[in-house]
DNA sequence: GTGAAAGCGCTAACAC
DNA sequence: GTGTTAGCGCTTTCAC
């Protein structure tokens, strides 16, 4: 079967190639009635344009790529929907890639970038990530790469982040409000922006409020360590916490499995708090009280800052940058009987 | 900043393009000594190869198109990961689009896919996919469909799915052994061979244990309707179900919340089982008995079948399907106080 | 309003 | 082992 191209199109209707390609991207220069027959034959042979012979010349491949830790994980699925929303309605393609917190596979990512696969990249880094070289290698070479969520301090760029630090200092002092002295915070990293922002809110609330910061009730719980043993540890604790901030959702889980495994009553003897967008944090036993980032948001948001540089002229991103707020949900895991 | 490319490899060591486009591949037909100073010389410049000039050569575009409804949902999630796990160890490219369980969009996109971009596709149809015709002009293109989950009776090729009919009949009798004599099922649409499937198993279990199968009882909640109203009136029917199966994990918050709404405990009053793969059925309230599909292996098994029809001269899929079988995990949802 | 020519960066066929 | 030639399908001058 022959492959229809715009050479075929020009041949049946006495045509140039460039007429026909033209009248496609329905150009001025070319006459309604040429523009109706082209488009009639292109429709009638169900012509689709090949798009890398279109990128070759233009050096557009209207594909940015989105690099991501995971994808089962609520804040990045919702993130990819906004993502996904504004990249069809401005006719981009979007190519996943899932780096499973492992920074050689980012830098491997990034790196394969340069070939002109994609225009621009959206980009949260891994908990791994120190070294953010291979990013602005990236950008060197005209790749423009917007942050969300979790970006790079020293890479100068957009970055769509939420309010890290008040959202920490606000799960804190929630927990305080309902009565905590010693609440503890769980976090996946120290490398990772996030972790420190919330990490230090949480702090400033302690502070605030006239209670110790204790170094032991900071739990770094990363992907190749047992989460759930270290919470259970930290359960056991002769002065346990009083409550838990969980810096990232997928802690969620293990923290009500320990806390069931050791008969400490949610919220009773341990009341919780997570960074989540979970959809099931209502029907939770107990339900869960959170802070729910807006993914969607920073995702459309990232997507938008990205597109709007790549239809320019000369890339500038540093001004699109935005902190979009979270906003936290109380549920019954950090109910206080005692008001 | 120069771009990078064969050519200005091939100046500045004075060799051809031809002979640096071979070293680069590791052609046996150039020398060691070449080879090396190739690879170097490449190396230092940072040389990236430009994939749209090869794909415009080779045809190939070591790209793979994953059409599915929604990604904030654990089975897609999960699948995408197994997907995105082939692919990167074969050097493939992922690209997502998510349908919304829009038809129209559905059609929209693999009509793009004609272009080129993609060599194969993985798909998963939406709820309203009736018509099969735009996957089977793609597959006319010589693009080869693989299914996952949600495929299409009447396109012949690979098909990655779970024992549905099996998983729905465990599920009732899950329900009936555990006493209920009036157990409902909700569905996502009758166009969807999954819920066919599964309504069936349901069905013939009904049968088995002489219960009578009654219209009532089966309730389709599509994207448009409001389906927590629905689920709630369908219990408060006077004679109401005493056991609830979800056919889609979706279904399972406005199930609990309607029994929270209306004082029905779960499990004593009605019993609950969910197709899902929600790693918080642990931690809800109460904890959810559930039929687990295999997503991830799904995932990965579509991919793979994909990928080894790609590699062949001609491009045979039928022999690729798989039924991969799901695993029915039991909590408190449907627990059994009178046993 | 239309077309000829050139070339994006790469690779395959074929010569040497 | 290496080079020459041609061309993938499209767009972009520039000429007519």
């Amino acid at each position: 079967m022959e492959n229809i191209t715009i050479k075929v199109l020009a041949k049946r209707l006495n045509l140039s190639a460039t007429t026909i390609s033209k009248a496609l991207k329905n150009s001025y220069e070319i006459s309604e009635p040429t523009k109706q027959k082209v488009f009639q034959l292109a429709a009638e042979l169900n012509y689709t344009p090949n798009v890398y012979a279109g990128s070759l010349r233009t050096k557009k491949s209207l594909t940015v790529g989105v690099v991501i830790p995971e994808v089962t994980d609520n804040f990045f699925a919702e993130a990819i929907n906004g993502i996904e929303a504004v990249a069809q309605e401005k006719g981009y393609h979007v190519l996943v890639y899932l780096t499973h917190e492992n920074y050689e596979r980012e830098k491997a990512m990034l790196k394969e970038f340069k070939g002109g696969r994609v225009d621009g990249v959206l980009l949260s880094v891994t908990s791994e990530t120190k070294d953010s070289t291979h990013i602005k290698q990236l950008m060197d070479e005209n790749i423009p790469v917007v942050f969300f969520d979790r970006a790079c301090d020293d890479v100068t760029t957009a970055k769509i982040i939420t309010n890290d630090f008040e959202s920490g200092y606000n799960a804190t002092l929630h927990l305080i409000d309902n009565g905590c002295v010693q609440p503890a915070i769980l976090l996946v990293s120290q490398n990772l922006s996030i972790s420190n922002e919330r990490l230090e809110g949480y702090k400033q609330a302690l502070k605030v409020n006239h209670l110790k910061f204790k170094e032991s009730y900071v739990l770094m719980c990363d992907e190749r360590s047992n989460s759930f043993a270290a919470i259970k540890k930290l359960l056991q604790h002769k002065k346990r916490p009083d409550g838990i901030i969980c810096s990232v959702d997928k802690l969620t889980i293990p923290v009500y499995l320990a806390c069931k495994d050791l008969k400490l009553s949610i919220p009773a003897d341990v009341k919780v708090i997570s960074f989540s967008n979970n959809p099931s944090a209502v029907i939770l036993n107990p339900s869960l009280s959170a802070i729910v980032q807006p993914a969607y948001e920073m995702g459309k948001a990232a997507a938008t800052a990205l597109f709007k540089a790549l239809s320019k002229k000369k890339i500038e991103l540093t001004d699109e940058s935005q902190i979009i707020s979270s906003s936290l949900v109380q549920r019954d895991s950090t109910y206080n009987y005692n008001k």
